[in-house]
DNA sequence: CCGAAATCCTAGCACTGCTAGACAAGCGAG
DNA sequence: CTCGCTTGTCTAGCAGTGCTAGGATTTCGG
């Protein structure tokens, strides 16, 4: 059984790999360039060794995502918890959000951006993607406001905190004021 | 002489023929579905004929997003126009920004999800561009607050509408609730 | 009416995601 | 230890993509 067990081990590690190789060339030079080709060349593999592991480039994609998910939300958990009263951990959970946009752009593009099959806002949603959300719902739900559904107050904040994200990275906005936005933005939705 | 203006005319009629049939196309079946073949095969004519009107499918999709442009814009006057109050009005505006982008999926990603080949937030960005954000700056500064720069305001508020458009759409967030997160937000950030 | 110029199309390139089928390596059974 | 078989991998190829070179056809000016 040592036997399986160990190419198990093997398999799982070169999808690793294959995981890590996309964002690396996805962060490097953007997605347009992670074709199969280039992907597999860069994993010292043969195209179709792909698609034993994922059905498609999409789910590669997905794989990303998930990973880039965790990491964000363990981002926005360390940044929240050093800050003190909630007015100052909403500031530091925009900022974190917006910082590890600006910092991942390929892994925040397969969060949001792209397509990666992932189902969300169901019951089949990915465990990380849920995840990511409890990590915003639990800073934002003390300064949610009387009468107000938290969650639909994160839903809010959210949507706000990824449009400043995607249209400063499209250059729609000027990057200098980002800061500026961050104050305005909190001092007005979120009530002491 | 008369010749050739006949001929520029008809050319021109071509071109917007083009445009408006990769909108359409767009629309019904998905950006992935507008290739050169099929776009040359509809306005029946063949491919080159394409790329002698637009330097490549990049462009045909900023010609999308520029008639777009000016559509949301005259929109977002009208809705605006026929209410009273700044209150009224903003959530006019925004529920007409939604409504629009939700209407016109294809061409609101030509606008801000694909890459047109467009500039923005610099003085060569496309009169068109610069007359949406105007339009919306034309309500938004009467509720920015004071000390605010208006400008800033619109910038925080658009990103805001930017981010429940696209999060929406993609299913990131359930359609049910929208009129309820535009009261929320327009309660929070518009400034009576 | 004829040469010149503008217009358009056929054919093809290099690339994409993805897959069938050949091939080799490693396994368990005798 | 050897034989058959499963498992894993690769080569080669398909259909489709955006885009373009070069030839054919139409249309114009003299």
């Amino acid at each position: 059984m040592s036997v399986q067990e160990r190419k198990q081990r093997e398999r799982a590690e070169r999808e690793r790999l294959i995981v890590a190789t996309a964002r690396e060339l996805a962060e490097q030079q953007g997605w347009d360039a992670v074709t199969t080709r280039r992907l597999a060349e860069r994993i010292e593999y043969s195209q179709p060794v792909l698609y034993s592991h994922f059905r498609g480039k999409r789910e590669i994609i997905g794989a990303v995502a998930l990973d880039g998910a965790a990491e964000m939300a363990a981002a926005l958990r360390a940044a929240t918890a050093a800050e003190d009263g909630p007015h100052a951990r909403v500031t530091a959970l925009a900022r974190t959000y917006l910082d590890f946009a600006a910092r991942n752009p390929a892994v925040y593009d397969a969060m949001f951006e792209l397509d990666g099959g992932l189902a969300f806002a169901h019951e089949d949603t990915p465990q990380p993607l849920k995840d990511g959300f409890a990590a915003l719902l639990e800073t934002l739900d003390q300064v949610a406001g009387d009468g107000v559904h938290p969650g639909l107050f994160t839903e809010v904040f959210w949507a706000a905190l990824h449009g400043l994200a995607t249209l400063t990275r499209a250059g729609r906005l000027p990057p200098e004021d980002t800061g500026t936005r961050v104050a305005l933005l909190v001092d007005r939705l979120a009530v002491a």
